[in-house]
DNA sequence: TCTGGGGTCCTAGGACCC
DNA sequence: TCTGGGGTCCTAGGACCC
């Protein structure tokens, strides 16, 4: 499997993909940033206080058991005394965007998975015979150069180049020649499948199936079970016989954004008052990507992290967070009641793939039927909104996002659990 | 001191229409 | 005066990924 530089390569026969990761970034980042935090424990994450959870970890905090999505109370009491910060996601979005270029460099067959992770295609042609191991050492090096590491899969298809790259880390190259993908994968626990998660495991462990040539010949009955209609090319993923190609999907199908609490909420007028804030930055994403969406949808999750959700579909599409937040207020009389403690509030907005924005007759009424006259739009005149929108918009642009705060998303401010994502909100 | 945030996709049931 | 089945839309929940 592995290969080295003074040994020939065998040739390369069929496609050929990349799967780059790059190891631990967020922490690298960090370390690069800072290089007195070069060679510690550096946390990416958020408060052990307040809910949090780790976003990414060093490789020197994983040394004591500290993993991604771990608690941070858990990970506080493992490493206490880890470097810890929220991150600098403008700054992860920026190398990012630097390590992306050059993958684009190499070929424009590129597929961006996410802030960290993108699959190539680097199937040798008539025109670039180069060799695909050739070619991931020369973009390791390449992303060296800026001072973050990366590990390579190298393999047939994308499923197998995405198992390869997680073998070896960090620094790794993991070469899977074609033919020798049974060998490969055969005992590998079906967990390493992307697409196997906790509960898909549970159930095939439960029928003895527990690696990914037990899921080859398992029965097509239990697979349409697991994965439903992917059943069969989950199987052929389990085989190395996956066939899906590598192309960017730019379409987005959903912006959101949710808050968990340090201190759960108890009072409608806190609730309401948190969902116009979150609404208000689902508001200004959606005017910044230029989209609009004809469903508005509310997420609970209450003390006992039971989580439930409301979701409305609207007369046209809309990106105008003081029109729709009286409707969320309206909402959330659905799954909340009077003496339950609110852990988490979030707002998504989805199907932009209606018609073109039609905001004039949006909130005439129409989508509040049935509800009481205090819970429609404050700001009834539509231009009057939308001035207003433009211009805490073009505020905020300026001078950040805290700047413009309406009275009713005062009362929220600070209690928070600060941020942690892994993934960057519009870092695309 | 248990368990975030931003996404995508799938399922299942009910309404509604033909 | 009883009833099927397909198609589509809507909604809620859940699995999964990074």
């Amino acid at each position: 499997m592995e290969t080295f530089d003074d040994i020939p390569l065998p040739p390369w026969e069929g496609p050929a993909i990349l799967l780059v990761d790059l190891d631990a970034f967020f922490a690298s980042v960090e370390q690069l940033d800072h290089p007195g935090w070069r060679g510690k424990p550096v946390i990416v994450g958020g408060d052990a206080d307040a809910h949090g959870v780790v976003s990414t970890c060093s490789y020197e905090a994983r040394a004591f058991g500290v993993r991604s999505a771990m608690a941070a109370s858990l990970a506080r009491s493992l490493c206490p005394d880890a470097i810890w910060t929220h991150g600098n996601f403008h700054r992860y979005r920026e190398v990012s965007s630097a390590i992306m270029a050059i993958l684009r460099d190499e070929t424009p067959h590129v597929q961006q998975v996410s802030i960290d992770e993108a699959f190539m295609d680097v199937t040798p042609t008539a025109v670039n015979t180069e060799h695909p191991v050739a070619v991931a050492r020369r973009i390791q090096a390449r992303v060296a150069a800026l001072g973050v590491t990366c590990s390579i899969g190298v393999g047939a298809s994308k499923s197998v180049a995405k198992i390869a790259s997680d073998v070896d880390k960090p620094r790794g190259l993991t070469v899977v020649y074609p033919g020798t993908e049974a060998a490969f994968l055969g005992n590998l626990p079906v967990r390493s499948l992307s697409g196997v998660g906790a509960a898909a495991e549970r159930i095939l462990h439960s029928y003895g199936v527990r690696t990914l040539g037990d899921m080859g010949t398992a029965e097509p009955a239990l697979l349409r079970r697991v994965f439903g209609k992917n059943g069969e090319m989950m199987r052929d993923r389990a085989l190395g016989r996956d066939r899906s190609v590598v192309a960017e999907d730019e379409t987005v199908k959903s912006v959101s954004n949710e808050v968990t609490f340090a201190d759960d909420l108890t009072e409608r007028a806190d609730i309401e008052a948190a969902l116009s804030t979150i609404a208000a930055k689902v508001g200004r994403r959606l005017r910044r990507k230029g989209l609009a969406g004809r469903t508005v949808a509310v997420k609970v999750r209450f003390s006992d992290r039971t989580t439930h959700s409301v979701q409305r579909s609207l007369p046209a599409p809309t990106d105008d967070d003081i029109a729709f937040a009286p409707l969320l207020h309206a909402m959330i009389d659905d799954i909340w009641m009077p003496g339950a403690r609110v852990r988490l509030l979030g707002v998504a907005v989805t199907h932009f793939d209606e018609a073109p924005v039609v905001q004039e007759s949006l909130f005439d009424g129409s989508a509040f039927e049935g509800q009481r006259p205090e819970e429609a739009p404050l700001i009834e005149d539509e231009t009057k909104r939308r001035e207003l929108l433009r211009a805490t918009d073009a505020l905020r642009d300026r001078f950040g996002d805290d700047t413009v705060r309406f009275g009713f998303e005062l009362r929220q401010a600070g209690n928070t659990t600060g941020s942690s994502s892994k993934n960057v909100e519009d870092y695309k």
